[in-house]
RNA sequence: GGGCUGCUAGCUCAAUGGCAGAGCUGCGGACUUUUAAUCCGUAGGUUCAGGGUUCGAGUCCCUGGCGGCCCA
């Protein structure tokens, strides 16, 4: 939102609430107050003063003055005494009072006429407790520090989610909710560094903007180099990058950044969003799934000091311990009632998906349509953390086929709370094989499958040289902090792209 | 993509097709111990946009925009 439009309508076009506060702002100037004041020689934040004096008693003083800053959430006016409620970015909140014999009645009247609910003010004066017990700092004198010329929220009423989204700075200032979901965000990535890096794996950022884009089935975004005059893509994956990375011997390695990916914009759904990859040379499947199960506990113990978190709606959520471990087709079976296997003819997995009214898209290969009724049947019912493994071979192009079994290939798939978390292989590395199966993603793309990958002759390349053999892990960001905080994607994202307004 | 549904004051919400309202916020006043302060007074509107039906539309119809829920 600019401001010149509303700017160049004039102040008369301006709802009533920000005239005033544009003509309060005048009104500073006018008496000699800056609005926006260089700074304010703070002391002690109200974090510090409510840790110094945690049981001051009542209607005490304690001598010690101090300059603090804050937002003004709530005032309470009487003639002569004043009382704010003053906000820090942390959420911690204190009380200001001016009266009339410490500040005198000239800045006394200034305050009442010219603060506004969401000022920013500093504030100087003696840490006390008032009559009724409340941690306060006693005025001897106030500033403005920056003059807010729009009216906050009501306080005592949620803001509508769209506005909450579209007005994040402001879903932090009046949400406690909104404030520590980023800070867990934060805590949960820093612990993930740490446990990297606790393990001796090394951290490492691929291209975001590649001339191929692949490592993933999904639409890429397209955009414009003018000095190479061709299209390029964002990334929807840094797989093939990072594998790059062990061909050339960093052979534990991992990135945190954001992928992007042309699809949806819905409630669960970002186009852009951060993802974990990591891969380990001479591992597989199986070890990749228990760094991933120990890096996740790790971080939940960050950000809850628990293997069991709380979820927002009060619920525990127990992250704990060992996680169950199935197989695709062995859990499809059952929930069948039949023998499903990779070699399930396609008519018969037809039958199933008419049974439970599935409705099977033509382009399906069997395996995708095994895949769906998987989905379908199966993946509601996991909400404790579940390993789902052995995937068919038709639908994973970039993982090795199963040590023991025909058509299935060794990749995990996480759900937590009935959704994927995160995806493992073990990794291919023949690149003769990795070359037919591009092909066939190639010939895919030509039928129309845009998920499909193109052929990337320089990964080829790589792969040519000798890749060790690797387990490859990944994990969506936004999603591991849906499992720890049991919040959607929109509230895990402090800005996700929204329409515009 | 389909179905249902919402959009009204700064915020949260009312209003049988018949004078656009409330609470909080704001503004004016009273109050030196308040905690969503209280009390008295008062202002604030392109009802998402455009079109249509009607004597009359926030309300009914159509198109579009932005959300939400459900389904695929």
């Amino acid at each position: 939102m600019t401001t010149t439009s509303e700017a160049g309508q004039g102040q008369d076009d301006l709802p009533e609430q920000m005239r005033i506060r544009r003509a309060k702002r005048e009104s500073l100037l006018e008496a000699g107050h800056e609005p926006y004041a260089l700074t304010y020689p703070r002391t002690a934040t109200l974090k510090q003063i409510r840790e110094k004096y945690p049981d001051l008693p009542i209607d005490s003083a304690t001598g010690d003055v101090v300059a603090t800053t804050g937002r003004v959430m709530f005032v309470r006016n009487t003639g002569k005494l004043c009382f704010a409620t003053l906000q820090d970015g942390d959420g911690t909140q204190l009380q200001a009072m001016l009266s009339l014999d410490k500040v005198g009645a000239e800045r006394l009247e200034e305050w009442k006429r010219l603060v506004d609910l969401g000022d920013q003010v500093g504030i100087t004066g003696e840490v006390i407790s008032s009559k009724r017990g409340e941690l306060s700092v006693l005025a001897s004198d106030w500033s403005m520090t920056a003059k807010s010329l729009r009216p906050l929220p009501v306080a005592h009423k949620a803001m509508s989610e769209e506005a909450r989204v579209r007005q994040r700075y402001v879903d932090l200032i009046m949400r406690p909710e909104a404030r520590d979901m980023v800070r867990a965000r934060a805590t949960a990535v820093r612990s993930l560094r740490d446990s990297f890096h606790q393990r001796g794996f090394v951290e490492v950022e691929t291209p975001m903007l590649q001339l191929i884009h692949g490592g993933a089935a999904a639409r890429p975004f397209i955009t414009h180099f003018n000095a190479l005059d061709r299209d390029v893509y964002l990334r929807i994956a840094p797989e093939l990058f990072l594998k790059r990375c062990l061909v050339g011997g960093i052979d534990k390695v991992f990135e945190i950044n954001r992928n992007f990916r042309n699809e949806g914009l819905d409630s669960s759904h970002s186009p852009e969003f951060a993802m974990l990859e990591f891969y380990e040379a001479y591992s597989d499947y199986d070890r990749g799934g228990t760094l991933l199960r120990e890096l996740i506990q790790e971080a939940a113990m960050a950000v809850a000091g628990s293997h069991v978190v709380t979820h927002a709606d009060g619920t525990e959520f127990d992250l704990g311990g060992e996680w169950r471990s199935i197989t695709v087709f062995g859990s499809l079976s059952e929930a069948l009632g039949e023998e499903v296997t990779v070699e399930t003819p396609y008519e018969q997995l037809v039958g199933f998906a008419q049974k439970i009214d599935l409705a099977v898209d033509p382009k399906w290969i069997p395996g995708k349509l095994a895949e769906e009724l998987f989905e379908e049947l199966v993946v509601p019912t996991l909400q404790q953390p579940t390993f789902v493994k052995d995937y068919p071979e038709d639908t994973s192009p970039l993982v090795r086929a199963h040590r023991s079994q025909r058509g299935l290939v060794e990749k995990f798939d996480l759900y937590v709370s009935g959704f994927e978390l995160g995806t493992g292989y073990s990794e291919l590395i023949d690149p003769v094989i990795q070359r037919d199966r591009f092909e066939l993603q190639a010939k895919l793309a030509q039928k129309g499958d845009s998920e499909a990958m193109p052929l990337d002759e320089d990964y080829l390349r790589a792969m040519e040289y000798g890749m060790p053999p690797a387990g490859g892990v990944g994990m969506g960001i936004d999603r591991l902090l849906m499992a720890l905080t049991g919040l959607g994607i929109r509230e895990t994202i402090m800005f996700p792209l929204v329409r515009p307004e």
